[in-house]
DNA sequence: CTGGGGATGGGGCCC
DNA sequence: GGGGCCCCATCCCCA
């Protein structure tokens, strides 16, 4: 099960850099400029305006659209139109996990599908009520310009979620980013900066390429404090440790069968478990 | 099929 | 903002 916090369900695992032929190559190689600009905050009355285009940096610079109601639910859901007023329902889809984090699946599936056939059903009252609003703190701090009235007004919410749904898109594959900087992050993995000197192999980080020189000079400072193994990789270790336990973590819902890995669990649960009951 | 090691990817956190 | 490290995850390979 990939983590939390890493959106891999619906996107291929794995940056394929054989698919980013020689010219996006020789384009992502090239210096980018960062430090040209990106639109700051719009005031609440551009909201339901077109952003001109923005130029191309390291990345798509674009709001996300507005998703309109979806009346699933036995509550009426009216699009907003004309002046804001806390009258008017209006739901939200905040993307989901904090500052940094890729943008949960609703809003990617916003920009690609028809929205009306791909949101899931709403709890009617919840979208209601103004706590519902939970903003990413970083997002929300972006976003307002003036502190947040004491009593959340739906137009007040409505330029929240405007603003949480800009998202930085990655010109090399469909990810999306709330900030730049996590970003940029993400634009290394194509642009694999770091190079072995001794085999020529690319990483996205200096710690991945000191990781892999390793397997080249053969040290392994990580020591099994139970055996004398040791491992080049901390993490290779920890799952080492594994192995030292009298208790394993991971158990077979269907025949309680304990794994010291989940991958080796997932590969049990894979080939078929036990017979069905 | 299972268990384990090796290698690597990638976002978050801290400085 | 960037580097280093942490942590978790996954794939591959071999016994």
């Amino acid at each position: 099960m990939p983590r939390s916090f890493l959106v891999k369900k619906y996107l291929s695992k794995k940056t394929n850099y054989g698919q980013l032929d020689s010219k996006k190559r020789e384009d992502v190689l090239a210096p980018h400029s960062p430090e040209e600009s990106m639109p700051g905050p719009l005031p609440l009355s551009q909201m339901s305006c077109p952003l001109p285009s923005s130029p191309q940096i390291l990345g798509e610079w674009r709001p996300a659209p507005l998703v309109t109601p979806v009346p699933r639910t036995s509550v009426e859901l009216t699009s907003v139109s004309g002046p804001l007023t806390d009258a008017q329902p209006w739901r939200t889809d905040f993307p989901r996990g904090g500052p940094g984090q890729e943008l949960g699946r609703p809003l990617l599936v916003a920009h690609n599908t028809p929205v009306r056939d791909s949101l899931p059903a709403l709890e009617p009252l919840r979208l209601l009520e103004p706590h519902a609003f939970r903003l990413p703190a970083h997002a929300a701090e972006l976003a307002l310009e003036r502190a947040p009235p004491r009593r959340p007004s739906w137009a007040w919410q409505l330029r929240c979620e405007w603003q949480c749904h800009r998202c930085f898109s990655c010109k090399y594959c469909d990810k999306e980013y709330v900030s730049l900087g996590a970003l940029k992050m993400h634009i290394r993995t194509h642009t694999l900066p770091c190079v072995c000197k001794l085999c020529g192999k690319a990483f996205s980080r200096p710690w991945l390429l000191q990781g892999h020189i390793r397997t080249h000079t053969g040290e392994k400072p990580f020591s099994c404090p139970h055996c004398s193994r040791a491992f080049a990789d901390r993490s290779n270790l920890r799952a080492h440790l594994q192995t030292h336990s009298d208790i394993k973590k991971y158990q077979c819902k269907r025949c309680s069968k304990t794994f010291s890995r989940i991958s080796l669990l997932s590969k049990h649960e894979e080939a078929g478990c036990c017979p069905l009951s």
